[in-house]
DNA sequence: GTCTATACTAGGATAGAC
DNA sequence: GTCTATCCTAGTATAGAC
């Protein structure tokens, strides 16, 4: 259940503190950040937390999920939209990636949101910035010269990677697959077509 | 904390209930399977689920952890050793993984105890039950003629794939990509060496 | 804005009757 | 083996002082 009131959709927030949320929520899921998990990784005090977010967890998830939204934007799909060759900005985005998953020792917030009884609003906006980042990857490839269909194919297929390579790597504490993976991504996307 | 003793490390279970507190856990992660979630799934009260796993959620979730073992050694391993050609039994594991996973709409045990804080004993099996996978998978590869180190590789991909797209596949609500993947997966791990 | 204190619910775990 | 009842802790949320 929520908590008090309905709240300010785009007001500011500190964006260290929603860093340090998104620590927790990445880690745990949302029904495993407790207040005392959230509190602790903030250094504010559970009614401090309500003092910012009046929706409780709930809204601290939502907060979340969009400064997430916009690190995606501004981080990963930036890269591939500056000027340079396709290849190069691809190596950007994965570099960008490199540090963001902290060469996969951190999870995905994707995947943590996905996990269990998340509400609507924040599996909203996880499903819009990966569509998002889907759709950013595969307008790059179809600049360097692959078709449509395919571009979605691979952009898909990476997507697909990342996730399953931060899945594999936490389960066998061992970050190499993530690593391997995100330097074959460039040349792999941009191949010649079959 | 745990509960009461260590137990009886192989007694044998009820396998239905084993399968009704899987899927609490899969769909929830540890923290999020909440006792109630567990009664409420095998239709036992809370203390009956002690009578039977005195150790309370720690122990439920390593039974469940070991049944899952158990199933991917019978159920997905069992395919890749039975006699035929070493494509028909890749796609008789691909068989098993749609139904296991109900078409990508079941998310998988691997994923839902790599989250938050599942104790060691628990990661320690979901560890050696994925190694058996990989193992299992790369040798029918190289007695399909793959060169053992592209054999290792191949596995590991695909099994990084089908993690990522029940991640992909849960986040957009469409289970297409991992169904497209299992479709494609035989022929991508038994293709001609590049 | 942050803290202390508090209320209330849900979660984990047991005891003892049947 | 299952149930009812109970205990204690942790989790969520709020009020009010500073």
């Amino acid at each position: 259940m929520p908590a008090k009131a309905p709240r300010d959709p785009n007001a500011p927030r500190d964006p260290v503190v929603l860093e340090r949320l998104s620590d927790v929520f990445r880690l745990h899921g949302y029904e495993g950040a407790s207040l005392s998990l959230l509190a602790r990784a903030t250094g504010l005090g559970r009614a401090s937390l309500y003092h910012h977010f009046p929706g409780g967890k709930e809204e601290m998830a939502v907060a979340v999920a969009e400064h997430i939204a916009r690190c995606f934007r501004e981080r990963y799909l930036a890269p591939l939209v500056r000027p340079g060759a396709p290849a190069q900005r691809i190596r950007g985005m994965c570099a960008e990636l490199d540090e963001f998953y902290e060469r996969g020792k951190k999870p995905c917030l994707i995947n943590a949101f996905v996990m269990g009884e998340a509400a609507a609003p924040i599996r909203d906006r996880v499903r819009a910035a990966l569509n998002a980042w889907r759709e950013g990857l595969a307008a790059v490839l179809r600049e360097a010269g692959v078709s449509a269909a395919v571009a979605r194919e691979r952009a898909d297929d990476a997507l697909i990677r990342i996730q399953g390579a931060l899945v594999f790597s936490r389960a066998l504490d061992d970050t190499k697959s993530f690593r391997s993976l995100l330097r074959e991504l460039p040349t792999q996307l941009l191949q010649p077509s079959a």
